[in-house]
DNA sequence: TAAGATACCTGGCGACACAAGGCATACACC
DNA sequence: GGTGTATGCCTTGTGTCGCCAGGTATCTTA
């Protein structure tokens, strides 16, 4: 597990977008869907998802619904609008650019890297 | 350039802390070793800069010594100690298991990644 | 009845990147 | 002498945002 919360500022927004973007709609399965993807290493806390998705729906990026699941439980349903869909993309280049970049300065190996 | 500034955020310390290692001593030639190591898409603006470079003094993690260069100016030389030397070993791994799962739920090759 | 998983929300706090401003010296050029 | 550029350091104010801690409610299982 990642301690440092700072890390997690700057791609919170991508991973969000992405995971939406991969089929999953609501709060709950979001922040699953985040810490088996990354193996346990990623965690969204509820206090860092909800207001998280709240932004990314008030600049238009994504769009709720409530829905109740089979269960009887009431679900925020989120779904991506094109606005959504190229940020992500400009997010995705963004977000390479730096981890490559930082890779760099630390001497850790990257994308498009060398071969034995 | 990096636009979002959050992504600086969780990385800066450990940007620090290796080019320091690295043999720049103090701030000014710190930043622009960061710009020239990252190809331009760094920038650690002034308000960032000198700020973070205190909080790595006071945390133990560097020192510092006012000196006087050739020129006349006065410069403030960073030295890592040994706590900083730790210190930065552990967040270079925290980076590379960050950047990792990040790059993964994105989709983005990572280190270690196949060959052609 | 009680616990645990599911599912959402918010207020207050602390950390920190940045903008904008300040101060001082060296050097080149006119 | 004046002006511009590069060097070199600093701080205050502002805004953002992750997290903690707390709240509410439903469903399942023991």
């Amino acid at each position: 597990m990642i301690a440092n919360s700072d890390l997690l500022r700057g791609a919170l927004e991508p991973i969000l977008l992405e995971v939406i973007a991969a089929g999953k709609t609501y709060g709950y399965e979001i922040a699953k869907a985040i810490q088996e993807q990354s193996g346990g290493e990623l965690l969204a806390q509820e206090g860092t998802l909800y207001p998280a998705l709240h932004r990314l729906e008030k600049r238009g990026y994504l769009r709720a619904e409530w829905k109740r699941s089979p269960e009887g439980r009431q679900r925020k349903h989120y779904r991506m609008t094109a606005a959504g869909a190229r940020h992500l993309k400009a997010l995705r280049a963004e977000w390479a650019a730096f981890s490559r970049s930082v890779n760099q300065i630390l001497g850790i190996a990257h994308a498009g890297c060398a071969v034995a």
